[in-house]
DNA sequence: ATAGGGTTAG
């Protein structure tokens, strides 16, 4: 085994000793215990494993930051255990840690910054991101144009794209925006759509003295292509190449996906095997495209034999080269199949992860087969993946589907699962889960997930620590 | 972790 792999393998075995342990004074003495040798790779590994158990994660990051005599967290574990903190909109938390950083002399970054910034745009405070990005020399750390961008590239990937342009246009002076600037509000505006916004501000960037980039032009295509203007696209594409634009694979692979997506099949493989001809080789993101426009439009045994056809080429897929596939073979009934690949992604020491889980549980579901959700579902922990807030919705849904007063009890028990966990059901999860609980008698665990549900709300602090 | 290309189903 090599250095990288044992790391992980001792990675995963403290990340389960962690997820088992119930008292905090014998976890304690496990970590601070002189025979585990603690470096920031192993602590940022641990973190990321127990991503999808943030109160753990945060325990975890306390308990070394409190309790171990010599070791002395990192600048990029303190990001981590900011960013969970911030996810589970324990701000107070947030706030305590960026203090701490600062008082062990190790001061918050740029990073820091967006990552704090982003999680108070998620949970829809993107007017208290901005703030925080306004006063971010208070904590040590100075705004520039790399900051600036990373905020407008925040807001405008959490879909504000209207806020990102009010507050690009009052201080773009002041940071003198680039062309990496206008690409983001560009592809900001593309990707909620709005194609003509999004060539408004590459015509403003001109305007500006701003050459764009190749960056730029791929945006634009990949705008045409996304609202479904794929004449538009095409001229665009063909007009770069009169201009004598030279594309890359990130051209190419927007062309590819997006004929596919129109259902332009035959149009899309040959932009695929022109690229080659053009001395541009397909990534795996190239093939991933053409495998996943097969599956959709044309047949899953053509994205296979393309599958089979990269492997052969020497190309390693990855985790979403399986994940298309498998999903592909799912939809067309196919599931067994689709537990094939599973079985060789695991071979293929990329995966399963959490996304192919929720894939083969929401087809099985779907089908009825409600057990073999469920035992998919025990089977996440057998590797190095938790259950996300997806596989819980996903889970939770496929118990209504017999409205037995078992599965009602199932449905209760993972909700009560997933608040633990740290995540935040909706409302009307609640409700389902109540209603059906009441419904088939359950009157006491009922009352207990109406419990749970108001110590959910908005202003309740759960995760205090 | 300053920008562009592959993963969802509704």
């Amino acid at each position: 085994m090599n250095a990288a792999a044992s790391g992980a393998a001792a990675a995963s075995g403290l990340s389960k000793l962690i997820l088992a342990s119930t008292n905090r004074q014998s976890l304690i003495r496990s970590l601070v215990c002189p025979s585990i040798y603690w470096t920031p790779l192993l602590v940022d590994t641990i973190l990321k494993q127990l991503w999808n158990h943030g109160p753990k994660a945060l325990q975890f990051f306390h308990i070394l930051l409190h309790h171990h005599p010599t070791y002395a967290h990192s600048v990029s574990s303190f990001d981590h255990a900011i960013d969970i903190a911030a996810r589970l909109r324990n701000y107070a938390t947030v706030f305590t840690l960026l203090h701490r950083m600062r008082s062990l002399r190790l001061h918050p970054t740029p990073k820091s910054f967006a990552i704090i910034t982003e999680r108070y745009v998620a949970a829809g405070k993107p007017d208290k991101a901005l703030k925080i990005f306004l006063s971010m020399h208070q904590h040590g750390c100075f705004q520039d144009l790399h900051s600036f961008n990373t905020i407008l590239d925040v807001l405008c990937k959490a879909r504000r794209v209207e806020k990102a342009w009010n507050f690009f246009k009052v201080l773009r002076g002041r940071f003198q925006a680039d062309v990496i600037s206008y690409n983001i509000i560009a592809n900001g505006w593309c990707s909620i759509k709005r194609t003509n916004k999004g060539l408004e501000t590459f015509k403003e960037m001109m305007e500006k003295g701003l050459s764009p980039n190749l960056t730029t032009y791929n945006i634009i295509l990949k705008g045409y292509f996304r609202a479904g203007q794929i004449d538009e696209g095409w001229k665009f594409f063909l007009e770069m190449k009169r201009r004598k634009i030279e594309f890359d694979v990130v051209t190419y692979t927007t062309v590819v996906h997006g004929l596919g997506v129109a259902g332009e099949i035959k149009r899309a493989q040959n932009v695929f095997n022109q690229m080659v001809d053009d001395g541009v080789l397909p990534s795996v993101a190239t093939y991933n495209a053409l495998i996943q426009v097969l599956c959709k439009k044309d047949s899953v045994e053509n994205a296979v034999s393309v599958f089979e056809s990269m492997l052969k080429k020497g190309y390693a897929p990855n985790s979403t080269t399986y994940n298309v596939v498998i999903r592909g073979l799912c939809h067309r009934e196919q599931r067994e199949r689709g537990m094939e690949f599973m079985d060789r992604m695991r071979d293929d020491g990329c995966g399963p992860n959490v996304q192919t889980y929720n894939i083969v549980i929401r087809y099985f579901c779907n089908a009825g087969e409600i057990e073999r959700g469920l035992a998919l579902f025990e089977k996440i922990n057998s590797g190095d993946c938790l259950p996300n807030l997806d596989t819980y919705n996903v889970l939770i849904s496929a118990m209504f589907v017999r409205k037995r007063s078992d599965d009602m009890l199932v449905a209760g028990k993972l909700l009560v699962e997933m608040v633990d966990r740290g995540f935040t059901p909706r409302r009307l999860t609640f409700n389902r889960v109540l209603d059906g609980l009441l419904l088939t008698g359950n009157q006491s665990f009922a009352k207990e997930i109406l419990r749970l549900k108001s110590g959910c709300g908005r202003f309740s602090r759960r995760f205090k620590l």
